[in-house]
RNA sequence: GCCCCCAUCGUCUAGUGGCCCAGGACGCCGCCCUUUCAAGGCGGUAACGGGGAUUCGAACUCCCCUGGGGGCACCA
C-alpha cells in the first residue's frame, strides 16, 4: 500500500489522561489520522500527563482502548511525558540561564487574589510581573524563607506575535496583552506549555491540528519554541469546536460526550467517524456516505470550516442507520447477538439473533433500537409487559376483545409459518369484516410485542411461537375484557 | 475588563464577483407504498445578521456595528 514516498508529515494526537476520551477530542484525532494518512505521513499518539493531580493511568489506557474501537491507529507511541521529564528540566534550565524565564515566588493563590482584585477593579487578569525582576538577593531571602519557586517564561514587552493558521489564515495577537506564565511548577513538574513545546520540537512534529480554544495558547508555544532555539517549522491548524444546542463547547451537560457513551449505545465506529468528519469539513462534491479510504483520499485542510458546528445527535442517527442497512446480514447478527446477550444474558440464541436482524435490518437506526424492539422475544414470559402508553392508546380498539378471539382462534391450529401466519391473522380480521390497517393491528402489536409499533407482527408471532402467542394474546383479552 | 476567532435554511454545509430571486444532506410537513412503526420513493417548507464602501455587477472584497464563541490557571 505504501510504496509512495513519504512526505515528511509528522503528527500527533497528545490527549491528556484526564478522563474519557471526549468526542471533540477524538474528532481532533481523526482530523490529525485523516491528515496523517492523506499525505502518507505519520500518526502519533503522545499521553500528555503532566498533571499528576489529575492524569490516572486506567485513562491512559481506556483512551487507546477508545481510538482503536474508532479505528485510528497510531503508527509511534503513545509516548508518556511522564518519561521524559528530565528533558523538560533541561529545557527549563536553558531558558532560565538565557533570561527567557525567571524564578518566580508568588504561591498560585496569591496570584489568584491579585487576578480576581484586578477582575474587580475593571483590570485585565494576568500575571503581574511582581517577580520578574527579582536580584539575586531578593531570591534568596524568599527562598530561605521557605517560599516555594516556580518557573515563568517572560513574555515579550512590545511587538506583535503573528502565525499563519493553516485553516484560518494570518492571526495575531500584540504581545502587551499576553502574560507571563508559569512553565515549571513549585514541586518542579512541567506545565502543559514547556512539555508541549520540547516534544513538538524533539519528536519533529511537522503540523498539529487541534481545538480553537487552544488558539491563543499558541502564541506562547511559538515563543517558547523561539526562546529554545528549535529550528523546524511546524504549522498549526486550529479547528472549529463542536457546540451544544446552546452554542456553548460541547460538554456533558448537553448528552453523551464520551466515545464510550457512543459505543456503548451501538453506534458503529465507521458510522461516527463519516459524521465526525464532516463536521467542520465537507467534501468537494458534496457528497456525505464516504467510507475510510474516501475520507483519507479527500480530506484536505483547505476545505476545513471556521466556524463552531453543532453535534447533531438526529444526523448521527440518521447516518448510522445507513451503515446498518448496508451491513451483510451475519454482521448485524454478530452486533444483534452482543447487543441482546448484553441486555438479556448468555441465554440468547444465535438462532433468534439473527432472525431479529434478518427482519429488522431494513428498519434499523442503531443496534440498541433495534434490539429493543425485539425485547419481547427474549424477556421471560413472566417478564413480559405491555407498554403503559401503548395500551393506553391500544384499549379503546373498536372491537379488541373480538379480534383477539378471533386471531386466537385462526392462530390455534394452523401450520406455523410465516406466511400462513399471515394469511390466518388477515382471515381472522376478515371473519370480523375488518382489515389489517393501523386501525385494527396497533392492538395486536401491543398485545405479541408489548409496544403499539415494532417488528413485523408475522415474523414475530413465528419467532416467538404459538405457545407464547396465544398465551399473550389471552392475556390481553382478558385485560381488556375486565 | 482585555485579547482572539467566527457569522449562508432549525442543523451540518456548497458557494472564493456574474452560472445563485443561493445547491445538497439531516430534521420537519405532505403524498405514495404498507400488517404497526420504521425504511424507501416523490414533493414541499426554510437562509446569505444590519449598515456603509468598492464595482457595470456582490453570499462572495474592504470598513463599522451587532451577535455568537473561545481565551486571559503552578488544567490541557
Amino acid at each position: 500500500m505504501n510504496d509512495t514516498p513519504r512526505d515528511g508529515v509528522r503528527v500527533r494526537f497528545a490527549p491528556a489522561p484526564t478522563g474519557y476520551l471526549h468526542v471533540g477530542s477524538a474528532r481532533a484525532a481523526l482530523f490529525n489520522w485523516l491528515f496523517a494518512r492523506h499525505h502518507r505521513g505519520t500518526f502519533i499518539l503522545r499521553i500528555e500527563d503532566t498533571d499528576a493531580a489529575r492524569s490516572r493511568g486506567e485513562w491512559i489506557v481506556g483512551i487507546q482502548d477508545t481510538l482503536r474501537w474508532l479505528g485510528l491507529d497510531w503508527d509511534e507511541g503513545p509516548y508518556l511525558q511522564g518519561d521524559r521529564l528530565d528533558r523538560y528540566a533541561a529545557a527549563a534550565g536553558r531558558l532560565l540561564a538565557a533570561s527567557r524565564a525567571y524564578e518566580c515566588y508568588c504561591t498560585p493563590d496569591e496570584v489568584k487574589a491579585r487576578n480576581d482584585a484586578a477582575l474587580a477593579a475593571g483590570r485585565s487578569p494576568g500575571y503581574d510581573g511582581r517577580c520578574r525582576d527579582l536580584t539575586d538577593a531578593d531570591r534568596e531571602a524568599l527562598a530561605a524563607a521557605g517560599r516555594p519557586r516556580s518557573i515563568r517564561f517572560r513574555t515579550p514587552d512590545t511587538g506583535v506575535s503573528s502565525f499563519t493558521d493553516l485553516v484560518r489564515g494570518e492571526v495575531s495577537v500584540e504581545w502587551s496583552t499576553v502574560a507571563d506564565f508559569v512553565i515549571v511548577r513549585s514541586d518542579d513538574s512541567p506545565v502543559f506549555f514547556l512539555a508541549n513545546a520540547v516534544d513538538d520540537a524533539e519528536m519533529g512534529i511537522t503540523h498539529v491540528l487541534r481545538g480553537e480554544d487552544l488558539l491563543d495558547s499558541t502564541h506562547r508555544v511559538l515563543a517558547l519554541r523561539e526562546a529554545l532555539g528549535v529550528e523546524g517549522r511546524l504549522q498549526y491548524g486550529h479547528l472549529p469546536l463542536l457546540v451544544g444546542a446552546d452554542r456553548a463547547k460541547l460538554s456533558k451537560r448537553h448528552g453523551a460526550v464520551a466515545l464510550e457513551d457512543f459505543r456503548d449505545r451501538g453506534y458503529l465506529p465507521d458510522a461516527l467517524v463519516n459524521y465526525l468528519a464532516l463536521l467542520g469539513w465537507a467534501p468537494e462534491d458534496g457528497q456525505e456516505i464516504l467510507s475510510r479510504d474516501q475520507l483519507i483520499a479527500m480530506f484536505d485542510l483547505d476545505r476545513v470550516t471556521h466556524s463552531a458546528a453543532f453535534f447533531d445527535y438526529q444526523k448521527l442517527d440518521w447516518m448510522t442507520g445507513e451503515y446498518l442497512r448496508a451491513l451483510c446480514e451475519e454482521e448485524l447478527a454478530a452486533l444483534v447477538l452482543d447487543e441482546a446477550r448484553a441486555r438479556w444474558g448468555e441465554a440468547v440464541d444465535e438462532a433468534s439473533a439473527a432472525a431479529v436482524a434478518r427482519i429488522g435490518q431494513e428498519r434499523a437506526t442503531t443496534v440498541v433500537g433495534l434490539v429493543e424492539q425485539a425485547d419481547f422475544l427474549f424477556v421471560g414470559d413472566d417478564g413480559f409487559e405491555i407498554a403503559p402508553d401503548s395500551w393506553e392508546q391500544v384499549a379503546a380498539t373498536d372491537r379488541g376483545v373480538e379480534i383477539l378471539d378471533s386471531v386466537r382462534a385462526h392462530l390455534g391450529a394452523c401450520a406455523w409459518d410465516v406466511e400462513v401466519i399471515n394469511a390466518e391473522i388477515r382471515a381472522a380480521l376478515a371473519d370480523l369484516e375488518l382489515k389489517a390497517n393501523k386501525r385494527t393491528m396497533p392492538l395486536l402489536y401491543a398485545a405479541v410485542e408489548g409496544r403499539r409499533a415494532g417488528l413485523p407482527l408475522f415474523d414475530a408471532v413465528h419467532l416467538l411461537g404459538r405457545e407464547r402467542t396465544l398465551a399473550r394474546l389471552d392475556a390481553a383479552c382478558s385485560r381488556l375484557d375486565a
